[in-house]
DNA sequence: TCCATGGTTCGACAATAGTTGAACCATGGA
DNA sequence: TCCATGGTTCAACTATTGTCGAACCATGGA
């Protein structure tokens, strides 16, 4: 586990509320596994465009969560961070703690979701047009 | 948000036999036109599951409004109504009246949808496994 | 014309979801 | 150790949705 730093590809962390000494920045917040995502909660994430916006910055790869922002908004942060609570309780996301520096690491779980609901996440993503307004 | 109350009544008291054009049973209600299908909408509609069981029997093709019931529920019809609504108003569904009988003639909007969201519609009904639950 | 059928809409309430200030928490750096 | 940073959670409020009885409406048939 040690080098690799970014890539957490495959493995499902499924943490429970274990005792753990913690090593990293921030609580370890609960990810549904894999056989867990559940579409209905996965569309209604994807329902609300600031959702999508922050799903689509997080296409090309991981990203920090302070940099994961919908369109330079100044959304207070109890915001922002309820709305990525929804998207990782949907499974759409996963919101890890930051290994290296404070804050935290922002995943898409495209492969989960691929798994799961074959072509839906690329569907919905490609389907943002700008002109559609909500 | 129910501001379609569009009226027909009051229709004609006015003397001489006026021609009716239509003579279907029911309003006719208002439909989203191809462009103005929103994603996020749409993605609403189908994230609850009732929902979803209501467009699944709607893939083979145009059915009685009367015939098409999630899991022979007795749902109460104003709210089966209110269900089909939401799938209208989003443009997932097409409610018109039946030239032939009495009642409505549901249908997918498939052709629309694929137009609007290629790739959508189907991933979203084939990803709905039974296990899912909600 | 009256009635049964199939359906929409209204209205009131329950339940869920969104928003956001404030409190709190952990980390890294001075 | 104290503070700033980045973030979660709590709590209270607002807003949207869901539910469903009742009212209403249009049609077809007796």
């Amino acid at each position: 586990m040690d080098s690799e730093t970014h890539s957490t590809r495959g493995a499902d962390p499924a943490p429970g509320p274990t005792v753990r000494d913690h090593a990293a920045s921030g609580p370890e917040l609960p990810h549904p596994d894999r056989a867990g995502i559940d579409l209905s909660q996965v569309l209604f994430a994807l329902s609300d465009p600031g959702r999508r916006a922050m799903v689509r910055q997080l296409q090309d790869g991981p990203l920090e969560a302070a940099a994961c922002t919908p369109a330079g908004t100044d959304l207070p942060k109890a915001t922002k961070s309820h709305m990525l609570k929804v998207l990782r309780e949907a499974g759409v996301i996963r919101n890890l703690p930051n290994p290296q520096r404070r804050g935290r690491i922002l995943t898409l779980r495209r492969d989960d979701l691929e798994a799961r609901f074959p072509g839906l996440i690329d569907a919905v993503l490609s389907a943002d047009s700008p002109s559609a307004g909500g």
